[in-house]
DNA sequence: ATCATTTTCAACCATATGGTTGAGTATATA
DNA sequence: TATATACTCAACCATATGGTTGAAAATGAT
């Protein structure tokens, strides 16, 4: 299920307005007309891009009265940090294994076969 | 352009083949056949998901002989997990905010209106 | 009760996406 | 040289995506 949810959030994150909701979101929370206001897209653009986010876990919606308060979550985000720094870990290990051997000396460098 | 490179890693992370492509690259470089055997999809699908890859900057292709051989380049997750880090710390600095709130004093707990 | 506001939903449209197959190109091997 | 291998490209298909507009539903205000 993590799989299906980092599908759902690294695509949630792939759109530059929902990006930009987010950010604005991080401001504090907002009303689904208040989102939108700064947008050049229709009301109900945003309200879909929201359901996008909201299925991906990194807004909540919230009924209050007419309105609905959105808020960011950002746990939401633990499982897409943990699946970028097992990457770049990855890559730092690599990247000093290399440094070592080179500074070992130059008699194998070349071990990639 | 750091946008338009967001769009690209998200969108591109947001594929699960992709990402999957991502881990076996993890373990090393690996040719675009050695790269497609394992998935259940067409040589020319994978083909075509590293070239998404290849385009967000997270996987480079070289060719040696007739072969492709691909590399990962997390450096490019760069952008992507400073997004993602500026929003978790703007989380924890809310969440240490709260609690530094509650903790203060159960006088004055809601300011939320 | 009526009207306005906030939001979602449904239908629709253009384009993007991920997949296929088949042809084409370049390199290795017989 | 002929043939097999590794790969990309182009055309095509089904579905997803992001956008629109126009109801519809629920709540607030008069």
């Amino acid at each position: 299920m993590v799989e299906n949810d980092l599908n759902r959030v690294f695509h949630a994150l792939g759109d530059p307005t929902r990006r930009a909701i987010l950010d604005r979101l991080a401001g504090g929370e907002a009303t689904v007309s208040q989102l939108s206001r700064p947008f050049p897209v229709s009301f109900a653009a945003v309200s879909k891009h929201l359901g996008v986010l909201e299925r991906a876990g990194l807004v909540t919606r919230e009924a209050r009265g007419r309105e609905r308060v959105c808020r960011i979550n950002p746990a939401a985000l633990n499982d897409a940090r943990s699946w970028l720094e097992f990457h770049q870990s990855f890559w730092t290990e690599r990247l000093e294994a290399l440094a070592a051997l080179v500074e070992a000396g130059p008699d194998s460098p070349d071990e990639s076969r």
